[in-house]
DNA sequence: ACAAATTTGTTCGTATGTATG
DNA sequence: ACATACATACGAACAAATTTG
C-alpha cells in the first residue's frame, strides 16, 4: 500500500507536511499495462484516504502533500499528479486550492430551513454528535434592528446570547440570538447552565416556536468568527438572520447565524 | 449644503477620490450647542447620499471621500469622522472596507426561495427592470453530478445555458441551466431567440414547474464570475443548486445560481 | 507595506502507444 | 502500410495565490 503520509490540518493553518525523505520512488506503479498511470495514482490516494462512509475515513480537512512531493514518490512528472487529482477533485473527495494545496474534502452537512429545524436533531439525524459551547450572555438595551426585528421598541432590554456549534467536535455555527429581556426574564440564567435554547425556552413557557423567515447572506469572516470556526479568513461564511415566533406568532427570538460554507449546506423543500 | 464630491466606483476598481483641494474648513457646524459633531457629520452625509427610496440617491458603490478628506472638510479630527460613518454603517446606509474606502451601500433586493419564483417577477416586485443577457448555449454530455439531479444515466445529452440576470442594468445573478436534451430538443433554439425560461419551457409543452428542493452555499467568485457580476473578487456569492420539476414531479431542469452577495438576498418564508 | 518562499494553475513543446479508417 | 486522431506521459517555464518573515 502506497503511505500518502498526511498531517492533520488544524483550522486553516498550514502545517508543514510531513515531507518523507527523498527515496526511490515506489514501484507500486505498472507501466505499459493497460491502465493509465494518473488512475492508478488516483485509486492509491483514494484508498489512503478512505473515502466511504461519511465520517469514515481521513479528518476533513487533512492536507495531502503536495503535487511535487506526490510526483517524487510515485516517480512520475507532476501533470500525472495533477491529472489523478483532478479526477479525485471532480468525484468530490479531494478540494484543491491554488497556492495553499490539496486537502481531504469535508463532508458537508445539511441544515434544513423549515419552521421547526432544531440544532441538535438536525445533526443527530445526520449521524453526528451535536456539542453547543456558550460564548457569551449579556443584558443589553437592544439596537435599532434588534428592537425593529423583535417588535420592540428600541432600548428595551434584551437577552443576547451566543453559541458555537459543533458536529463531532468541528466548529460548524455561530448563533447570535436575541430574546425580550421583559418576557423571559430569567433566560439569561437558563441558558448560562444549559446552551440549548430549546429547552431554556421550553421552561420559560414556550415549548414550541416556528421559524418565521429567514434572510440568507454571504460575506467574509471576522479575524474572531475565522477562529472561532476554525476555518481560513479567506474563505466565507453563510448568514442567516431568523426570527422565531411561538404559537401565537408574536416573535420571541432573532437569530443570527454565521455557517461555515465549507462545512454546512442550508437546504430549502419547497 | 456639505458637497460630498463622491466618485462612482466601476466595478470593485478602486479609483482613486477626487479629493478637494484643502481649503478652509466647512462652517455647516455647530459647537457646543447639544448635538454631537459626528452626529451632525452624520446627518449632512446621509443628506448628501440621499438615501431614502430604495433605488434612489446616490448610485449604489459610490466611494465617499477618504476620512482624512471629510476630516479636513469639517475641520473635525479623524475620529470624530469615523464615529460618524460607524453610524452609518450600523444603519446601513454605507460599507466600511479596510484598505479600500466607504461605499455608499448597495440596495440589497430579496429573493424569495419559493416553489414558483420567477426571476423577472421577483425583481419587477421590487420595483427595478429586469433584464436578461445569455451567455452561452450548449449541448453536452452530462457529467455524473448533472446527470443524477436529472435523474439520467452519465452521459446522455443536456443542454446548458448560461445566463446573466440583471436589475435596473446592474448585474446580480449568473445562472447555468440544464435541461435534458431528449424531452427538449428545440430548447438550445428556443433559448438562443428568446432568453426567458419560462418562455421557452412553455413553449414546450411544460406551461408549469416547480422549485423541488435547493441547496445554498457560498463559496468565493472565479475571476470570471467576479467581472460578469461587477464585484470585487474579495466578496463571496452566494451558490443555490435547485431542482426544477414538471407537474408529474419529474425534473426538468437542474440550475445553479451564483449571486452577488451584496446585491442579493435569499429568503425563505416558512 | 513589502519581499521571499511555497504551492497550485497554465501554456508551451515533445514523444509514445493505441485505435481507426 | 500509412495517415490520422486521441489519450497518455514528460519537461520546462511562467503566472497566480497564499503564507511567512
Amino acid at each position: 500500500m502506497v503511505e500518502v503520509s498526511m498531517t492533520p490540518k488544524p483550522g486553516s493553518a498550514p502545517g508543514a507536511a510531513l515531507h518523507a525523505m527523498a527515496r526511490s520512488p515506489d514501484n507500486t506503479l505498472t507501466r505499459g499495462q493497460g491502465v493509465a498511470l494518473w488512475r492508478q495514482i488516483a485509486s492509491a490516494i483514494e484508498r489512503d484516504i478512505g473515502a466511504s462512509a461519511p465520517g469514515r475515513g481521513a479528518d476533513p480537512g487533512t492536507r495531502l502533500p503536495t503535487e511535487a512531493a506526490l510526483a517524487g514518490r510515485f516517480g512520475v512528472n507532476r501533470h500525472t499528479v495533477r491529472r489523478a487529482l483532478e479526477e479525485l477533485e471532480a468525484r468530490g473527495l479531494i478540494r484543491v486550492e491554488q497556492g495553499r494545496g490539496s486537502f481531504v474534502a469535508e463532508d458537508v452537512l445539511d441544515y434544513p430551513l423549515g419552521p421547526r429545524t432544531r440544532f441538535s436533531e438536525t445533526i443527530r439525524r445526520q449521524n453526528r454528535e451535536p456539542a453547543g459551547r456558550m460564548l457569551r450572555i449579556a443584558e443589553m438595551a437592544a439596537e435599532a434592528a434588534v428592537a425593529k426585528a423583535l417588535g420592540l421598541r428600541r432600548g428595551r432590554g434584551v437577552v443576547m446570547a451566543e453559541r458555537l456549534g459543533l458536529a463531532n467536535g468541528r466548529p460548524v455555527v455561530i448563533g447570535t440570538h436575541y430574546f425580550p429581556s421583559h418576557r423571559f426574564p430569567a433566560m439569561a440564567a437558563l441558558l448560562a447552565e444549559d446552551p440549548s435554547i430549546t429547552a431554556a425556552l421550553a421552561r420559560c413557557g414556550v415549548p414550541d416556536y416556528r421559524r418565521q423567515v429567514t434572510r440568507i447572506t454571504s460575506r467574509m469572516p471576522t479575524p474572531e468568527e475565522a477562529v472561532l470556526l476554525q476555518q481560513s479568513r479567506a474563505r466565507p461564511v453563510l448568514v442567516t438572520e431568523a426570527i422565531n415566533a411561538d404559537p401565537a406568532g408574536t416573535p420571541i427570538e432573532l437569530s443570527i447565524a454565521r455557517y461555515a460554507a465549507a462545512r454546512m449546506q442550508l437546504v430549502v423543500e419547497s
